[in-house]
DNA sequence: ATCGGCTCGCGCAA
DNA sequence: TGCGCGAAGCCGAT
């Protein structure tokens, strides 16, 4: 295990005690976990056994009843994995902080996986405060630590690229597979959840509904391995070419797994290296973008509010020059939300979201330019793109997703031609997807999702 | 169809 | 201190 790839969350000598428990969040998988390994390497070593935990909190914030659906779906896989493995799974609903904190009382250590979000950091911080074991936090949902990356936040992909790409070797085998658990009975005198049945779990749970489950996307690590070798054997080659473009189907669509950890990206690294195919563009997505993101929200505490702590400040001057501009269309949130303006295409992609949980990524970037230029407000406007992203895409609520979001206004971009609204902040228009792609193609592709 | 200019600032070469 | 260049562009000139 590499100590680079270890954060201690709370120092204390390792207790005399029943147990170590794994508190699964960020890495819901059991295949290249690597604190599901770690923790099993310390359990075998300290001679004690070891159980995972999953906190099934019902107030996360911006998730619903589509996340909470395809959640249940991945962990019900992970249950089975574990049950194979013989370690024990328990989830509990309620309060993740008195739940952990309950558990530490009997554990020799708490291992846990490593979350980006802020909401997640609060958690640990204040679990940190209320036990008395050691607590610890293994990487597991980027190949490079993003501490390690960079000690700072980065201006851009170009200032992010080398630093990035050139750490890659020393965290790729962080992920093997191969540990066994030697003590495997624990005793616990309380039962968990039963993931038997996912809809009497979730009628069980006190979360939004307004988003139903997707059709198109089935959680889990097994679906996900399984799309990733379709898109190998299918898309990768055509992926540089055709990656971005809306009537095309060239992308891995692995984004959803990859938020809630049910693949990790060691992995498809290291099977997209091996295929020999190329795939620059794919790696540059799966590490610099997807890197890039994940050092935003770090040291980024702003992330999620703020356009004036968020942006460069050419790109906020810019758009507050513009703040009285005249909007030519000026959208409620419902008429958005409902996909009900006077262009088509932007309503296309508003309900290819709506009805999948999904969104082509260059749709992704006209679908928010537009919002920009249709709200009378920049922070109005990125807070309604913000809300809808995060409530309907199954990849929602992830660093990517307030990444891209902000990018919408600027953020890791560059200046462009002085133009109304948008100042020097990148513009795009509906020219320039019909100059580039067939969008017709791509109206009927989403008309057939119901 | 293709191309240059637009415009800012980081990082690196010198 | 100067220079090259950058997530997916736009626009007008040729």
């Amino acid at each position: 295990m590499i100590k680079d790839n270890i954060k201690i969350i709370r120092e204390g000598k390792i207790k005399k005690n029943k147990y170590i428990v794994y508190w699964m969040q960020a890495a819901q998988r059991v295949e290249n976990n690597p604190a599901l390994n770690y923790a099993i390497q310390k359990a075998n070593e300290i001679e004690v056994p070891l159980f995972v935990f999953f906190n099934l909190t019902d107030n996360f914030p911006d998730a619903n009843y589509r996340h909470y659906y395809f959640m249940l779906e991945g962990l019900k896989e992970v249950e089975e994995k574990l049950k194979n493995k013989d370690i024990k799974f328990i989830i509990k609903t309620g309060d993740v902080t008195k739940n952990i904190t309950a558990l530490s009382k009997k554990a020799v250590m708490l291992v846990t996986d490593r979350g980006y979000l802020k909401v997640i950091r609060e958690w640990k911080k204040k679990i940190a405060e209320l036990i008395d074991c050691r607590f610890l936090m293994v990487n597991t949902n980027t190949i490079v630590p993003v501490d390690i990356v960079s000690d700072k936040e980065e201006y851009a992909a170009y200032t992010i690229r080398k630093k990035v790409m050139n750490k890659i070797d020393r965290f790729i085998d962080v992920c093997n597979n191969n540990y066994k658990l030697e003590n495997k009975s624990v005793e616990l005198n309380f039962e968990g959840v039963k993931l038997d049945n996912i809809d009497k779990v979730i009628n069980n749970l006190d979360i939004d509904i307004s988003a139903k489950p997707s059709k198109f996307f089935t959680g889990g690590r097994s679906e996900a391995v399984k799309r990733l070798e379709y898109f190998m054997n299918n898309k990768l080659i055509k992926y540089e070419e055709y990656g971005s473009n809306p009537d095309q189907d060239c992308t891995s669509k692995l984004s959803p797994y990859l938020h809630f950890g049910q693949i990790s990206p060691h992995y498809i690294y290291k099977r997209i290296k091996k295929s020999k195919i190329k795939a620059d563009s794919f790696i540059e997505q799966l590490v610099v973008r997807r890197e890039l993101s994940f050092n935003f929200i770090y040291y980024n505490k702003n992330y999620d509010n703020s356009l004036k702590n968020i942006l460069p400040d050419w790109a906020y001057k810019s758009l507050m020059e513009h703040i009285e501009d005249k909007r030519e269309f000026n959208y409620s949130l419902k008429d958005l939300e409902n996909y009900e303006t006077h262009d088509e295409y932007w309503n296309t992609a508003q309900k290819e979201m709506v009805l999948s949980g999904y969104m082509n990524g260059y749709m992704r970037m006209y679908w928010g330019k537009k919002i920009l230029e249709w709200t009378n407000n920049p922070q109005k406007a990125f807070d309604i793109a913000l809300y809808l992203n995060n409530k309907y895409l199954l990849d929602g609520r992830d660093p990517n997703g307030y990444t891209g979001v902000a990018w919408i206004f600027g953020k890791h971009d560059r200046a462009w031609k002085e133009r109304k609204i948008f100042g020097k902040v990148r513009y795009m228009n509906k020219n320039g997807l019909d100059r580039k792609f067939n969008m017709d193609k791509y109206l009927k592709k989403v008309s057939k999702l119901g």
